[in-house]
RNA sequence: GGAGAGAUGGCAGAGUGGUCGAUUGCGGCGGUCUUGAAAACCGUUGAGCUGCGAGGCUCCGGGGGUUCGAAUCCCUCUCUCUCCGCCA
């Protein structure tokens, strides 16, 4: 969420900003300072009166020790009076801050300057591109008859066993899967990212801490009977690893890595586009969280992109970088660049990475803050992108390599795999 | 799952109705001393809201209650520990 020093200070700044975004904040704006305006003018009333109430309640004190009990229970008199008031104007603070509270949380995060305007996926724009596209020729197979082919996924027999979008990943399939795991995390770490493995169900608190909470309640797997969430990806417990936190300044950056499974009810989503591997409601990912100093976080925006797109050359697949238009962009997200690789026999590119820098809006949320020189406590800003997701990298992997003699393993993970191809 | 104990500041650990946002120790920061360091000594050291400021208000796991007044009493939830049961 935004800061109300933010929206209060720089008025017309954020409503322009938020424009890009396709967003018209005037009227919210308003509203939530106006609200902030009468929440004050509550509050300051309210501590008159309980500053009062606790001189009072301190000189009772005083009369029942000096034995003077007419002129303590003559005191206690007003006591009540103010206690009837400070109920009120209690209850009409919480209200206002609930008011409050629910405004700002609709506001999305400001783009940074860099964002272009635009309202869908046509107007992203492509920074640079890489690798080259294969000509597979006509008998080229899309992943899903791949994998049946070798036997490597059985999406059916995952459909027995839970349904559809639960994958069953057979043999060098299943192997090739720990392969690209691993690798990714080994890519991760040699590049200063701390591995760790966190849980995968999340209490309620930490749902709210990244935002999935309340908005997105209906994209997580639930379980009531102890109210967890399966986590749709790590950035979850990861990030929220920092609830709560104040860091001193000389313990940033912060560079985490985790390899977890992902879990999305994806409710609402069908059609082809749903096929094989592209979308489903369980998949693997690694993913890299950062914490940074303000002042540094574009910086270590640029180094992650970079290290993601150095992890997609070694696979020597064929990929684009995008800088998403305000439109496209997530309501968390300052700036974010997507990473699309090419799946040859599909004909299209699918996303396998999204790095965002977040700037302090999952901070503010978070109430993640750093201590600096000593003193004042500021919010921290925190990064995150999928390095990489699994699925759409495999499907990539599985057409692109394709030959008549089988699918060729890159070298980069022959030494993870162990075998140099997937063949009948 | 059953029985019991507990949750206090970065950590340890006092505090069982009033002047307690909280004794003390450790740690941190600043200083004295020293060529430098250690030791010793002195000072300082939680977060949030509000106010130009002085100051005021809130927070002792979360929520509710009793009381003029709650860290302290009551209810409730969550979590931790010990013992028993079960178990990879």
């Amino acid at each position: 969420m935004l800061t109300l020093k933010q929206i209060r200070e720089n008025t017309r700044d954020t409503i322009t900003r938020l424009a890009v975004k396709g967003c018209d904040a005037a009227p919210q704006i308003e509203k939530i300072i106006a609200l902030d305006d009468r929440r004050k003018a509550i509050q300051s009333q309210s501590d008159a009166l309980l500053a009062e109430l606790n001189a009072l309640s301190k000189q009772i004190g005083i009369l029942f020790k000096e034995g003077k009990k007419d002129e303590a229970d003559k005191a206690k008199e007003r006591t009540v009076t103010i206690k009837d008031e400070s109920r009120a104007l209690e209850e009409e603070l919480k209200k206002t801050e609930d008011e409050l509270n629910a405004a700002i949380v609709l506001l999305p995060n400001l783009p940074h300057g860099s964002v272009p305007a635009g309202r869908t996926a046509e107007d992203n724009v492509v920074v640079r591109s890489g690798g080259d596209i294969p000509v597979l020729g006509d008998k080229a197979l899309p992943h899903w008859e791949i994998a049946k082919k070798y036997d490597i996924i059985d999406f059916e027999l995952g459909t027995k066993l839970t349904g559809a979008g639960f994958p069953v990943y057979k043999g060098k399939g299943a192997a090739l899967q720990r392969a690209l795991i691993t690798f990714f995390l080994d890519c991760n770490t040699a590049a200063g990212y701390t591995e760790v493995m966190p849980p995968l169900m999340v209490n309620e608190a930490s749902g709210f801490g990244t935002g999935q909470l309340p908005d997105k309640e209906g994209q997580m797997y639930h379980a009531t009977e102890d109210n967890f969430y399966l986590i749709p990806t790590a950035e979850v417990p990861v990030t929220n690893i920092y609830r709560d936190v104040i860091l001193d300044e000389k313990d940033l950056p912060v560079g985490l890595t985790a390899y977890t499974p992902c879990f999305r009810r994806e409710a609402g989503s069908y059609g082809k586009d749903v096929r094989g591997l592209n979308r489903l409601h369980q998949f693997d990912k690694v993913e890299i969280v950062r914490v940074e100093h303000p002042e540094k976080s574009y910086e270590a925006l640029d180094k992650m992109v970079a290290h993601v797109e150095s992890i997609i050359q070694k696979l020597g697949l064929p990929y684009r970088i995008l800088r998403l238009c305000g439109g496209d962009m997530s309501f968390t997200s300052a700036l974010t660049y997507d990473f699309e690789v090419y799946s040859a026999a599909q004909g299209r590119w699918l996303e396998v990475s999204s790095v965002s820098n977040f700037e302090s809006f999952q901070a503010n949320r978070l109430k993640l803050r750093f201590r600096d020189g000593g003193k004042k406590t500021t919010l921290a800003h925190t990064l995150n992108g999928s390095s990489l997701a699994l699925p759409r990298i495999l499907a990539a992997l599985l057409e692109n390599n394709q030959t008549p003699g089988g699918v060729r393993i890159p070298q980069a993970l022959v030494p993870y795999t162990r075998f140099e191809s997937i063949a009948e």
